[in-house]
DNA sequence: TTGTAAGCGTTATCAC
DNA sequence: GTGATAACGCTTACAA
């Protein structure tokens, strides 16, 4: 039953022209008692405009397609909220693309072809054909976690972060660190960018640096197998997930040690002890973003902007004696 | 520059039809030649079809919308994945609603109005008028977490829980219970279904039921409470990040309990001690919830199905001496 | 204020 | 195998 109502339908039943009815649903000049008719029937079909139809001729939309690399994530998570806390009217389509430059590809091209209003890509890595498409598609973006010239971008202050790190390293004056980090292919801001800060303070301290992946069970495994093999009084991990890997791997050898991670995580406050850790505000982070993209979408051409969030250590038990 | 290249341009340049080109596009008889050549053209200009035109012509859709209630649990993002690992050949378009019904129905009618193949809906509670409406609509819905009827659905087996809780309970023996629960109102599953299977068992034993939120520092705030005016042995929460939160009220306040949860969450490996936690498979449900989807899809008129996801109970470190 | 009519880019139906 | 041509449902000048 229940065929689909056009605008056609609504016209021929308040006896108008269709046109009128656009008008109608368009807030164009519609006498009160037009409005009335027109306002009645609509309700009574449940009449609900053809998007297919309006974005034909309209060839805009408020819709953003948002990119995410992956959403077990809290800092994703936390964009995603920062996003719809500060989105004015829009609609996010959101495409989890499961740190695969496959489907990520896939997924802008798609948006494109339903000439999303812009895109917003929370993302760890932009492989020449993406950075193309984008670049041909000629629509507003921004980007998150990589810095690309080219593009509007708001970035967490990796290098900041390794800094501070770094100085508070010293403070605890360990022996012999072990550092997890990530593949920098795979992410480049986190496995780079966060570890060039952190160089100088390693400079005259015995460390190792082994690559994990982000899953906190891989990043245990690896953890045990390097602490098995030597005692380490500091274990830095890219992510709070890693390091509480590595926590778990020390505890169950019975090892005592430092721990620290980066990033903001569901993991600090409740593990125990409490995970000291280098955080940012991802939430704001998501709001910043959203702004930026207002801000480009109206103002064409642009040069691209560059907006850096600073973070901050907070000190928790895991490093304290 | 790059207007957007359209099914025309490409026709001209290959000196064909625009309807040889549709065929060529949508697998249509073409010889060898001109499909050679349009072959070209589309890829030197970059040729994306329209999806509105598409849309427009075809009514149809490869689209799914998925709602989601929140993004910040393990359960729904789980979920998500199962979907998409199940994922045949859709794109779902993915609405967080933030558990509020206003959202929530708005998201709806945009999806309809997008002509999405059908919905899939990760609800807490539906509204009369989001029933409706999902009822007028005539597509295919598959609802996950509400026993509606009129709906296809996939439900976790809530009432078992409660129950194989409830028989495990009893092997403790404790000799006064704190719940903390959530309101049955904005999630009868967990609300209310959950803890029917529970009554049996606290029957007998003297036990109180504080009503907080899924929010973790929420719920270890109103337990802190709770605990601080007498001593509970055993303290069960309606999710994990509830127990959690009692865990580390109790902590703070020095006391000696058991801590039991429901869910699969990131949190019960990670606690020390490690969290009891009745379970249930979120990505297998994912799976289920798209299988059920293309059962749905594909037979029309089929008397709405009901799923029921068993799950299971994984004693840790909380619940023992 | 209202109606008429011309598209928007695509697919589908026919002739050729 | 190919090419006109008519939809699809809506917006938007332009007339009335």
């Amino acid at each position: 039953m229940e065929k689909k109502v056009t605008i056609q339908d609504i016209a021929r039943q308040a006896e108008v022209a269709k046109s009128t009815v656009s008008r109608y649903l368009n807030g164009g000049s519609v006498s009160p008692q037009t409005r009335r008719k027109i306002d009645e029937i609509v309700r009574k079909n449940q009449y609900i405009p053809n998007t297919f139809a309006q974005g034909l001729k309209q060839e805009k939309n408020r819709t953003i397609g948002v990119i995410v690399p992956r959403l077990d994530s809290m800092a994703q998570v936390e964009m995603l909220r920062g996003l719809d806390s500060a989105n004015q009217n829009d609609t996010f389509l959101i495409a989890n693309i499961y740190q695969d430059p496959i489907r990520e590809l896939a997924a802008i091209k798609k948006f494109i072809a339903q000439k999303v209003a812009g895109l917003i890509i929370l993302t760890a890595n932009l492989t020449d054909e993406i950075r193309q498409t984008l670049l041909d598609a000629d629509i507003p973006v921004v980007l998150q976690g990589q810095d690309e010239p080219d593009f509007a971008r708001v970035m967490m202050d990796d290098q900041q972060a390794g800094k501070v790190v770094g100085q508070y390293i010293q403070t605890l004056a360990p022996k012999n660190v072990l550092i997890l980090n990530v593949d920098s292919k795979l992410d480049w801001a986190v496995g780079y960018e966060r570890f060039q800060g952190l160089k100088a303070a390693l400079a005259n301290i015995p460390h190792q640096e082994i690559i994990t992946t982000f899953k906190r069970q891989t990043a245990k495994l690896d953890a045990a197998k390097a602490m098995s093999q030597q005692h380490y009084d500091l274990v830095i991990g890219a992510t709070d997930a890693i390091a509480v890997g590595a926590m778990q791997a020390g505890f169950e050898l019975n090892q005592q040690s430092y721990y620290l991670g980066f990033g903001q995580s569901v993991y600090s406050e409740i593990v125990s002890p409490e995970l000291t850790s280098f955080e940012f505000n991802f939430f704001e982070t998501g709001e910043q973003i959203y702004d930026l993209f207002q801000k480009i979408r109206n103002e064409a051409n642009i040069r691209p902007l560059k907006i850096v969030i600073p973070g901050q250590l907070i000190r928790r038990a895991s490093t304290k004696k």
